[in-house]
DNA sequence: ATCAATGCAAATAATTTGCAAAAAG
DNA sequence: CTTTTTGCAAATTATTTGCATTGAT
């Protein structure tokens, strides 16, 4: 993770609320230098927790009320991988289009990029009628390690 | 929706209960019949109510008892729009490889499905150390109409 | 008979919210 | 000072579950 474009994203954070008139408390810098001092998928819960090894006084309600700032700030996107909990990305601000592929057996989460699919995206929402937002790809499968060993050792995937 | 084919999901089904030694009720018979007889997308609570309309004794508990066994079958797979309930959508069954493009505006959802994509995933899962076991593609996007007029009027999306 | 399946109502758990106190500008 | 933000604890809401009863095979 990049300094300079970590921090950027974190500029850009801070620019949008300033716009919209919101202030920068020590709890809110606290959960946005969490969130963008990494590239790790995580839970509400677990940035409850980082934020407080930053700052004590943070509390979950604040959490809660930051995460849909975050949201909707467009550089951070929330993810359904079919827990009971909802994750959130923070690698959108670095790269809007990324996907995901899962593991079914370790869980691992590998993004990667794909300007041909984009480009399919955009042709084919253009003949519906459309033109493209944003776009979701998430794609389940097993690694090569699972299919010849009968588990994969949490390495490859 | 073909009769033939929505037999044959249900069908499918039927058998899958059979071979884990589940029982054929009269509260499954008409959740089942509501699930194969429409290809619309459904929430827990519509599919109760128009299995009630079916059957006035299938319970919620029932309902939310045979979802996982849909889901398990792959026969019907579990979506998140980013609302605070699921939906279920049953077309998985004719159309395994399917995708949803969304109006952001009416919210309206259109599937559709790409052979192209399918292939570029599964070239780069393979590069990646993948096989692909299912794959979820949601676009989000604003319909033509809704830029042109400012509203879309729900009709082409 | 036997064991799975049901409805009911209570429990669960993530997320949201009202409110009085605290802090930012 | 004024307005936003906070923590707390209570509320909300989709989903799950224990249990006594019912029903399928």
């Amino acid at each position: 993770m990049p300094v300079a474009e970590t921090q950027s994203a974190k500029q850009k954070f801070m620019e949008f609320l300033a716009q919209k008139g919101l202030r920068i408390t020590s709890q809110r810098q606290a959960i946005i230098d969490t969130v963008f001092g990494t590239d790790k998928h995580f839970t509400a819960d677990q940035l409850l927790e980082w934020s407080r090894a930053r700052d004590r006084s943070v509390s979950r309600a604040t959490v809660y009320r930051t995460l849909p700032l975050l949201t909707e700030s467009g550089l951070v996107r929330e993810m359904d991988f079919g827990k009971d909990y909802k994750f959130y990305d923070p690698n959108y601000a670095e790269h809007p289009n990324h996907s995901h592929i899962i593991c079914q057996d370790c869980e691992k989460i590998v993004e990667f990029e794909s300007e041909k699919i984009s480009m399919l995206e955009d042709e084919i929402s253009h003949e519906l009628g459309f033109s493209v937002a944003t776009q979701k790809l998430q794609i389940t499968g097993t690694c090569e390690e699972l299919k010849k060993l009968g588990a994969c050792k949490n390495r490859s995937c």
